[in-house]
DNA sequence: GTCTATAAGCGGATAGAC
DNA sequence: GTCTATCCGCTTATAGAC
């Protein structure tokens, strides 16, 4: 449901009401789960009464997956640029956890929200996470694949250096209640997820025997392997 | 409440029950979150009524928190080691990586139970968490920062390199319903397991300038730096 | 669309018999 | 220790007035 140029004002009114209801029910979802969110309590962070919010969405779940929906394509439009991306190796997977770690730093809650919904084992989710997620990260796989060239012999793994470049960006919004406690500053700031970028960057890629893409070649415990 | 030598039928029986129970609360706990599980249905998957449960414990906070503290101890358990090793830098490493990854092998459910908490921001494990966990995984996080040595100009920040290796291991306890659609195998099977932790520990050691432990000095893509 | 009212059931927790 | 019986608040969801 696209809007058009000439959504009338009932309309207007009722997309922002739609977004304010979203909104806080990704918060609540987030911070409660699924079970322990009541319809009441996001209808009163929404600012509406629960009867309101069920005329709405109809039920509990229909609201979680919308919820869930919602979320799923902010990420996947943030997502869709590795795989189609020609730039240089080291570019491409630098920009690809770059994208992945402001995901977790800009949406922290729609983040969790399918965190929990993961773990508790996507019963929920299952048929998007097939038909949509898993798709999209074995895409990323491939292209990881790729990007790492043809050297079977003693190659890193791409499935699992994924599975740790997801891991580690998404953690930085499920987990960031330990990393506050940890770096003792709360709400993480901007340094944090730069220094995350950075060391996840260069983790990868001198992994990779790939060069630093944003301080040059240069990387200090080593030498490049070829001149560039 | 260590069991002595002379513990008698009754008591014996009753550990037995509490221990059913807990694993039950675990399991319970970890699909469905705390608002998600009743005690009722705890009870059914312990084999007792909901009644007798709380004769045990006599609420499900109480209940809740003791899961969490069966865990917490068992994951301490397997971590001191990292602190108390004088082995050398790799493989001190290594082991870390490698004890971290079996707890997710071994006690999933537990994993997740305590992922739940800290991402709805341990609202009820707080105490818990600053007095035990977070002196644990600094204490951790000073050793690794022993182990890289004293160059201080351009090294890997400790903190999040840490931060990288408890996401990456714990994920594959937290997120294995994803991974298990992506490997296309139910559960994760021990080449999983250990092609996670080869790729972890190459990838870690690799960045550091350290050789691989388990395949001596030799890393495909680099010559080392130093002589060994 | 938003309100009041209410249905119908599940939730945690307690009392007291045995 | 385990059982039956029960309380009561909160839950999702619906009906119908305005």
């Amino acid at each position: 449901m696209a809007a058009g140029p000439f959504v009338g004002r009932r309309a207007q009114l009722r997309d922002d009401l739609e977004r304010r209801i979203l909104a806080a029910a990704e918060e609540t979802f987030a911070m409660n789960g699924f079970g322990g969110s009541s319809v009441a309590v996001i209808a009163a962070a929404a600012g509406i009464s629960k009867q309101n919010l069920l005329y709405y969405y109809p039920n509990k779940i229909d609201l979680y997956r919308t919820v869930l929906d919602d979320v799923l394509e902010d990420w996947l439009g943030c997502m869709i640029d590795f795989a189609a991306t020609s730039s240089r190796p080291e570019e491409a997977i630098s920009r690809y956890i770059e994208a992945k770690l402001e995901f977790s730093r800009r949406r922290p809650q729609g983040s969790r929200v399918f965190a929990l919904e993961i773990i508790g084992g996507a019963r929920n989710y299952g048929n998007e996470l097939k038909s949509k997620i898993v798709p999209a990260l074995r895409a990323d796989i491939a292209t990881l694949e790729r990007l790492l060239g043809s050297r079977d012999d003693d190659r890193i793994n791409a499935e699992h250096l994924f599975f740790i470049i997801w891991a580690s960006t998404q953690s930085y919004a499920d987990f960031s209640a330990q990393m506050e406690l940890i770096l003792d500053r709360k709400p993480l700031a901007a340094q944090d997820f730069e220094a995350a970028r950075s060391t996840l960057t260069r983790l990868v890629l001198n992994s990779l025997g790939l060069p630093s893409p944003m301080t040059g070649a240069r990387v200090e415990t080593r030498s490049a392997p070829e001149g560039d």
